[in-house]
DNA sequence: CTAATGTCTCTAGTAACTAGAGCTTCAAGG
DNA sequence: CCTTGAAGCTCTAGTTACTAGAGACATTAG
C-alpha cells in the first residue's frame, strides 16, 4: 500500500491533483489508514498512470473518464476507444494548422519592425489591423487547451 | 457613437465579453447615455479590434494589456513591443513542437489497434503506459491556451 | 401604444488544477 | 518516551478568459 505522496511520486502527479481527481470521481475513494490517511494499491497506481499519460497526450478529463470506463469493460469492442483517440487526433491536427498560421503571421509581423519608436511601429499597427495579415488566422472560440 | 451591440458586431466580440474587458480594466469605462447604456467612439472600436486581433494571434490578456499601454506611449522604442511578440512566437513554436509529437504518438497508437475487444486493445494499453511510446511527449504543466 | 429587442447589473459556472490556512498523523532521532 | 519535522487532512478561494442566466430597465419598429 502506498501513501498519497508515494503514489504521486510514482505516477508523476502532484498530491493535490490526486485528491482533486478523487473529488471529481476520476479516481475511486481511497481506502484509509487508522489515522485517516489515504492508502493506494498497485491498481490505483496503474489507473493514475493511465490518467497522467492520457493527460500528457492532451486528452481532457472527460475523455479520460470515458476511456477509463471503457477499460473497465474488457468485452466491449475497441471502436469506442478508437473513436475517442481519433477525435483527439483531429483536435491536435486542427490546432497544429492554426498554430502554424499563427507562427507565420507572428514572424511576418516581426520582420516589419524597423526598430524605431512605437508611434510608427509596424508591430503595433499589424496587431491592430487584421487586414494587414497575410493569412486568415481567425478563430471563433479561443481558449482551447494545449 | 455606437451602442455596445453595434460595437461588438463591428469588432467581432460578444457583448458580455466587452463588458468583461471593461470590468478588468482592459477597456476604459464607457460613456453612458441618458438611459445608462454604454456608448462607444470610433477610438474604442479600434482598441477593441486591437484586442480581438491580438487574442486571435494567441496573446494573453496580460500581454495585450502591456501592448496597449505601449501603444499609448508613442515615443517609447519598439523594443518592448517586439519582445512581447517574440515571446509569443516562442510560445507558439514550443506548442507546435509538442503538438507535433502528440500527433505522431496518437497516430502510432491508432495503427496498433486491430479492432478487437477492449481486453486486448492496444489503444488502451498504449494509453496506460508511456514506455510503449516512441516519442517523449511528456510535459510538465498542461493546460496552456490555444 | 405595444411588443420585441437590446441593455443593465449581478451571480455563478466552465477546465484543470494550484495555493494557502489551520489542523492532525507519522517516522526518525535522541 | 519524547520531540521535531515532514507529510497528510479538510476546506476555501484563486487562476484564465470568458459564458450563461435571472430579473429589471431602455429603446425602437410598427
Amino acid at each position: 500500500m502506498l501513501t498519497i505522496g508515494k503514489l504521486g511520486a510514482s505516477a508523476g502527479v502532484k498530491v493535490p491533483t490526486i485528491r482533486y481527481y478523487e473529488q471529481i470521481g476520476l479516481l475511486p475513494e481511497a481506502e484509509r489508514s487508522a489515522g485517516n490517511q489515504r492508502l493506494y494499491s498497485q491498481k490505483a497506481l496503474e489507473r493514475l498512470a493511465f490518467i497522467r499519460h492520457a493527460r500528457d497526450l492532451g486528452f481532457t478529463l472527460e475523455a479520460i473518464r470515458d476511456l477509463l470506463s471503457l477499460s473497465d469493460q474488457p468485452d466491449q469492442p475497441c471502436a469506442a476507444a478508437d473513436a475517442i483517440v481519433i477525435a483527439q487526433l483531429a483536435e491536435v491536427e486542427s490546432r497544429l494548422a492554426r498554430l502554424g498560421a499563427l507562427k507565420v503571421e507572428l514572424q511576418r509581423i516581426l520582420t516589419q519592425c524597423a526598430g524605431g519608436k512605437i508611434a510608427n511601429c509596424r508591430v503595433i499597427e499589424a496587431l491592430g489591423d487584421h487586414s494587414l495579415c497575410a493569412t486568415d488566422h481567425r478563430y471563433p472560440g479561443l481558449g482551447a487547451t494545449i
